[in-house]
DNA sequence: GCAATTTCGTACCGTTTCGTACATTTTTAG
DNA sequence: CTAAAAATGTACGAAACGGTACGAAATTGC
C-alpha cells in the first residue's frame, strides 16, 4: 500500500540470501552439532550478532536453511518430475537433477541437507518436523505424477510406486555421501525409474 | 596356548558390552557431534578416564558402537533374509526385523545408527567408510538372496532389484526419525517386497 | 545542525567441551 | 609382607561454545 516508506536508520549491508547459502553448504557438509557460530560467521563473513539479526539463534539458521535447500532444490528439480511425456523420462530426470544438487563437483558429495543430515537431529522437535513435511512432499509429488500418468491404476499400486521412487530418493543421500559416484547413483536412479514404470503397467 | 595366564594388577571392574550399547543408544538419538563424553559417562556409568581407557576417543567410540550395531542388526536380522522359502516372504520378515530395530517401543523411533546418523558426519573419513561398508554389506547380501531365488534372472536386473531393496531399508532410517509409525513403514516393506519379487517374476 | 533510528562489530560472560595428570585402590608375584 | 602391575575416578586445564550488552557508525526527519 505505502509507497516508498524509506527506512529511517542506518542501511543494512548484509546480502542475507548469498549468506544463507553458504549456510547452507557448511550445514550439509558437516550436519547440524558440529557446525559452531564461529564457523558459520566465517564462511559467511558476518559477525556473530549478525547472524543473530539476521536469522535467529543457530536452530533457526538451520530450519531456515533447511527451508532455503528445499525451496532451491523444489524450483530446479520438480519441473522435471511434472514434466509432459513419458513418466520414465520424468523420473529419470528428476532424480539427475536431484543428485546435480547433491554433488557439488563430480567427487564430493555433500548430499541433502533434509535428507541426509536432519535424521542425525530429530530429537530437536522443530528439525524432525521439517524432515517430514520435506518427505510428505516428495511423497505427494510422486503420487500426483504418477496418478497423472496412469490414472486408471488401482490407488494402492500408485501409492507403493510412489513411496518405491521417494525411498530412491533418499537414499541416494546416504549413498552420496557414503562415496558412490555420481554416475553410479544415475543408472541407478534411470534402471528404478523403469522398473516402476514397469510395475504401474503391469496388469 | 597358555594356560590361564591370570592378569596382573587390579581385575576389571567394567561391562564394556551395556556400556557400549548405552553408547549406540545414545548416539543413535542424537548423533555423534551433539553426544558430550559426559552425556556418554552418565549413560553408561563410567568415568571419562574409564571411557578412554576402554573405548578411546569419541571418534573411536562412535565407530565402535556402528560397528557393534551393525554386529546387532546382522546377527538378528539376515538370517530372516537368508531363511529358505519364498523370497517375498524372506524380504518382508527381514524388513520387519530392521523395523524392529529402528523403534524403540512403539512410538519413539532412534532408527538406525548407520543408515540415519552416519550420513551427518560423513567429513569424517573413519565414519564415511564405515557408512560405506554398510551400505555395500546389505546390497551385496540382497545381490546374493536374489541370485538364489532366481539364479536365471539376468544380472542387471538382480542389481536393480538388490538396489531397491537396499534403498527401502536406507529409507526406513529416515522414515522413522520423522515420524513415521512402524506399521506404516511395515506395510511399505511388504508392498516394496512384492513388488521387487513382481519383477524379477517379469518376463 | 541535532535528535531519533537502525545497523553493525568489539568485547565480554558463564558454561561446556575434550582430554589428561595423578593419587588411590585392588590385585598378583615372589 | 613388600614390590610391581593394572584399573579407576577426582580434579584440573586450556580451549571452544552459544549468546548478548553496549558503544560506534550511518542514515532520515525536522
Amino acid at each position: 500500500m505505502s509507497e516508498t516508506p524509506r527506512k529511517r536508520g542506518r542501511p543494512a549491508t548484509i546480502d542475507t540470501q548469498s549468506a544463507m547459502h553458504a549456510m547452507i553448504e557448511l550445514f550439509r557438509d558437516k550436519g547440524y552439532a558440529a557446525v559452531s557460530l564461529d564457523d558459520l560467521s566465517e564462511a559467511t563473513g558476518l559477525s556473530r550478532p549478525s547472524l543473530y539479526r539476521s536469522f535467529g539463534n543457530k536452530l533457526s539458521m538451520y530450519v531456515g536453511a533447511m527451508n532455503a535447500f528445499g525451496q532451491d532444490a523444489a524450483e530446479l528439480a520438480l519441473p522435471k518430475l511434472e514434466a509432459d511425456g513419458a513418466l520414465e523420462q520424468a523420473l529419470t530426470n528428476f532424480f539427475d537433477a536431484m543428485l546435480g544438487i547433491y554433488y557439488r563437483d563430480s567427487d564430493i558429495a555433500p548430499g541433502c541437507l533434509v535428507f541426509g543430515t536432519a535424521p542425525s537431529h530429530a530429537d530437536e522437535e522443530e528439525i524432525k518436523a521439517r524432515l517430514n513435511f520435506g518427505i510428505e512432499q516428495v511423497d505427494s509429488r510422486m503420487r500426483a505424477r504418477m496418478l497423472q500418468a496412469f490414472p486408471d491404476s488401482e490407488p494402492a499400486r500408485i501409492e507403493t510406486a510412489a513411496y518405491m521412487a521417494s525411498n530412491t530418493l533418499i537414499a541416494f543421500s546416504a549413498r552420496a555421501k557414503s562415496g558412490a559416484t555420481r554416475s553410479a547413483l544415475s543408472a541407478m536412479g534411470a534402471a528404478s525409474a523403469r522398473t516402476i514404470v514397469m510395475l504401474l503397467q503391469a496388469d
